[in-house]
Order: C-alpha cells, then structure tokens, then sequence
DNA sequence: CCAAAAGTGTTCACCGTACACCCATGT
DNA sequence: ACATGGGTGTACGGTGAACACTTTTGG
C-alpha cells in the first residue's frame, strides 16, 4: 500500500455487477437488464450499480443491488466476488471500476422491475453469449467468466444443488450438471457417485411420482460443500 | 450498472497490492516491504501503491508497481488478479478499495529498495501467517488467500515450474510441490506423473550433478498450462 | 401388459500408490 | 567400496465407465 501525498491519489467511480444465474427451461439462464438511458440505451446489461456511499461495503452493495433489481433477498442466495474489471474506456463516461459478483438461484420468481423501473429479463447464456448479441460495456466478457466459473465450481464443490428447490430428485440434479456442462451423464453412475459423497445430500424419505416410471426420492441439501473425490467433466 | 444520475456517485481511493510470492530456503516466501509512514510506521505491508492516473488500466498498475517496489519485470512473471477488498474502515485514513494480485518469481533477486526507499524483505509465509506476527492492514488475510490459491493451483495447473529456474531438475521441481504444500511426496511416481503430461516438461538433453547420486536431467519449462489429469494433495 | 424412469449389481480398464530394483555419480 | 540420489518396472487396490438387470410407477 503506497505511502505518497493523499492530495495525489486520482479517484474513481465504483461500481458493483451481478452475475445472477439461474437454471431454467432446459438451459442455464442470466438475468439482464435493458438499460433506460445512453450509453447503452436499450441494450442489455447486467444489473448493477455504484456505491451507495463511501462507507458502503462491497458484499452489502452487492446484496443491496440484487434486492433492488431483482427482488430476491441476499440472504438467501450464494453471492462470491467474481473479479474486478477496470479497463479504462470501459464505460465511455468516464472511469469506472466493477466489481463483480455471481449469485446462484433456484427458480427465479418472474423478476420485476427494480426500483428504478428498468425491466430485468432472463436469457439464455448460450444467447447472450452469441456474437451478434448485443450486451452492454465489456459485460459478455463478464458473462462469460461468470458460466465459466460456474461450469468449474460444478466440478468440486456442491454447488448444482443451490439451483434446484429446497426439495429435490436425484434427477433434477443431474438435469442441473447436464443442462449447465452441455453434457450428458449416466444417470445409474451419477446417483452412486452423490449418494457416496458424504453430507452432499439429506434424504427426506418422501417419493414423487412426476412421470411414468418408478418414483424418485426427494432430497434436501446436506452441510457438505466441497466435493470428495470431485465430479469431472469428460475431457474434450 | 447504474444509470444513477453522476453527481451522486460517490468516488473512493483504488489502489493495487502485490503478493509476490518466491520458494526460497526451503519455504515458501512472500516479499513485504516495511512502511515508512503512519499508519502501521515501521509494520510489514503487501507492496501496491494507489493507481497513478485515472486512466491507468488495473493491470499494468500492477506491474508498474512490481517494477517499482521491486525492479522485478512483470512481463517475465504471471501476474493475475487474486480478489478485492473493500471492507470499510481497512484503512483509518480514508476509504480504499484494493485490487490484488499475485505474482510467482523463481529466485527473487536480493530485493533493491524501491523507488520511495522502503526495504523490501522476503518473510516465509509461516511466519507472516502467524497469529503474533503483525502485519498492516488486512493484508494478513490477504496473503493468506494467495498462499491458498498458489497451493490450489499447483494441483491442476503446471504453476509449480513458474517458481524455477530457466533450467530444472526433477527435483528441482518436487522441491516446489513439498515446500507449498508441506508434504512429502514420492519422487518415483512424482517423476512418471510429470512426464507423462505432454507439454509440462521440455528435456534440454543435458544433465547436472549437484549431489552424489546419478546426474539429473535438465528441463525447460513446456507450453502446457493445465495439468491433465491434476496432481491432487493428499486428503487430510 | 408395456413403456419409462429409478435404482442395484457387475465387469473392466485405468490410475494412483507402494515399493523392489537398477543406474550413475561424488567421496 | 559405498552412500546417495535418479530413474524404471511391477503388483495391488480403488475409482470411473459401461451396461445388464430389477423395481415401481402411469397409461
């Protein structure tokens, strides 16, 4: 941390970005704003916003913005820090530093328009990710850490369970991995592979019957987070 | 992001830390530097410094800064961004908000004072993590994230062969994953491990004897990047 | 009864581990 | 000669992949 003369340090616009995903409708799916004024009027953004205030902490601005524009409480919700993004020219008005961060969801409840009336939406990320989409700022290269990082965290730790309901099937879990890898698994290996992980999940002793066929056991989340040995995708 | 009006945006300090880390006398190293000016007069820092202009990308303030507290050059080093910290109160003076990034140096050249004429010093992270050793700001938590994310990407990535020299043994090389990760591991399989995954290891063809004991063959460095399958720690 | 999904058992190939053993040097 | 570290061969146990097979429902 530099010691030189205050009167010296330039100072800059922060902002905080979220990356919310969801699993929805056979695809993995992002939430998006379309922005209400230039630069970018009319294109699809990620939700965000600048510090509240210079006393503001990062987390609380992160959560702070998920509760404006999507309604959805922080709480409730895996938020981490994603990465900083700070290109100067990213934002044609002046210089501005983001802070990123990712949010995991289960059903999205149909998001309404946050507090400052702009509406958010939910897009594939195979569609948002598409050369001639067009998205706001340097927000697809965010986008594209954000999958990214998700594909990855799929991988060791429990994440997959933080988009299915609060009760849930074996299947909708694996539907979770295949929907978000682009990959089709064995179903028979699969359900050994998590039922031996340890903590991964907690038998609710109840059955569904939602199609033809033998019904499923329902699960909750268990306390495990990390996942031993770990779930790899096929090497392509 | 916000479409907020400006004249609300309220603008903080932003500057960049360095956690340079070095394997060296047989532990793993990290280079602070001992602040010359209150707060924490005289306590070991992370070396950084706030960003010069308000157009200077992130990225090669970074490096600006390793150069300058170090006179190490960033392009012969990976430098990637760890994470940012923004907690409020992290610095008694103002608010800061600080990007990190790590960086991995094979032998760091006997550490020239900087620019500002601070003394640069290499502390084993052992001793800089413990609980009576003082450390300005939050940096402690701070070199403890880089110290797990070194550990944690010597497992599937080819990072260790970053902390060598030009030319290697094998090792040379076992040498780095012991001393991270604080565990011994076998130099027979270590060695087929190694070898087997294409593009780590480039043979020069010459061999040294620094021992008694079979001379060892040199390597470079290859272009592979990720480790296929990983090198995993031992579960404890 | 039949199709379809849930779940179990079994086989096989591969990989990590452990370790016996040989190689090539300094002292 | 002998200690020491470099490197190869090999046997064993565990895990993932593939898949036959049983179970239990809806239609």
């Amino acid at each position: 941390m530099s010691d030189g003369p205050e009167w010296s340090i330039p100072e800059v616009a922060l902002a905080v970005d979220l990356a919310v995903l969801t699993v929805h409708d056979g695809s993995l799916q992002i939430m998006l704003v379309k922005r209400g004024i230039p630069p970018y009027e009319g294109v699809l953004a990620l939700p965000g916003g600048f510090l509240a205030s210079t006393s503001e902490d990062l987390d609380h601005a992160a959560a702070r913005e998920l509760s404006e524009e999507t309604g959805l409480e922080a709480k409730a919700l895996h938020l981490e820090q994603l990465r900083t993004y700070g290109a100067p020219g990213r934002d044609p008005r002046q210089r501005v530093i983001t802070v990123c961060y990712v949010a995991f969801s289960p059903r999205l409840p149909t998001p309404t328009a946050g507090g400052d009336a702009r509406a958010a939406v939910l897009v594939p990320v195979e569609k948002a990710l598409r050369p001639r989409t067009q998205i706001a700022f340097d927000h697809k290269k965010i986008i594209a850490d954000a999958v990214e990082r998700t594909r990855s965290k799929l991988e060791y730790t429990t994440l997959a369970a933080a988009f299915c309901a609060p009760e849930f099937t074996m299947t909708d879990l694996r539907d979770v991995y295949e929907i978000v890898w682009g990959e089709e698994l064995d179903p028979r290996n699969f359900h050994r592979k998590i039922i031996g992980v340890e903590g991964f999940l907690v038998p609710t002793g109840e059955r569904v019957s939602r199609q033809p066929g033998r019904p499923a056991a329902l699960y909750r989340r268990g306390p495990a987070t990390v996942l031993h040995p770990a779930m790899l995708r096929s090497r392509s």
